[in-house]
DNA sequence: AAAGATTGACGGTTCAATCTTA
DNA sequence: TAAGATTGAACCGTCAATCTTT
């Protein structure tokens, strides 16, 4: 039974199995979902991750700041995907209401629609490739790791 | 109880948690270890990945083709991150000695000793962040849920 | 013709510097 | 001075085209 690695050791068996696997799959399923959105959409995985925050409150949009810590990106990177997403009429930028420093990027009408139908294909490719193959034990047991890894 | 969707539907709940969770864990902590290798080796993740290979038959080597397959590169990425390690003394290329149109990376002294100073400093790392935070039953159903994405 | 590998060109991401309003 | 947001420049990763050897 390998047990658990500590400082300046290699990782045991059971470590590794856990720790590369979710580096592999991760990879792979971002990598390849990605692919499809690209080929099938137009859209990057960044592109996809905002119109999801977006569509949350298609009406009101959000705050560009709180958009990119929900979206886990730094602030340039999503003034970039943003603008990118504006240039194809997707999304719309305003001056935040309250404060004239800010801006809100909100969804165009032709970007909801878009959303929409990249959403349907997407999700059909997390359930064939991921979902599909997990049992409800297991998606369970998941969502356990992932809350105690982020505490 | 939340069951499984299907096509054209949302994603429950539980899959929610499960898929959600798994990206949102996986690109941080890809990309703080990541930065954290950075900062204090001068290495990218995919350089990182690319040693831990080579390290695994140092005196061997590997033909590049199966060295981009390993690391699910693709070719053209390899040799660019090879150049990348060459250029700095960690990796030397050879042709290889039964076909000459292959090539073969293999660790330097210096490369081998860069790896393993990197490489204490990057699984301290996952400890922290991610096996410490694990229990071994939970390391074995992850790994068990890899096994079944993979088939 | 096919396989191994590399290169040119392009798109995506990020840091540091900058601009604007509070 | 600080916060919100954007931009310039550099870096990375990838596709398609190319070169070499089989």
């Amino acid at each position: 039974m390998s047990a658990r690695s500590s400082h300046g050791e290699p990782l045991t068996r059971r470590e590794l199995a856990a720790w590369r696997g979710m580096l592999r799959v991760s990879f792979r399923l971002r990598r390849d979902l990605g692919a499809q959105l690209t080929r099938e959409h137009g859209l990057s995985t960044a592109d996809y991750d905002v119109l999801v925050r977006l569509a949350d409150d298609p009406a009101r949009g959000m705050r560009m700041s709180d958009l990119a810590d929900a979206v886990l990106q730094p602030r340039s990177s999503l003034t970039r995907i943003v603008s990118g997403l504006e240039a194809r009429g997707l999304v719309r930028r305003e001056p935040a209401p309250d404060d004239g420093r800010g801006a809100r990027a909100r969804l165009t009408r032709a970007g909801a629609a878009a959303f929409r139908r990249a959403q349907v294909t997407h999700l059909d490719g997390v359930r064939r490739v991921f979902l599909d193959r997990l049992t409800d034990a297991q998606l369970d047991q998941l969502a356990a790791a992932w809350a105690a890894i982020e505490e």
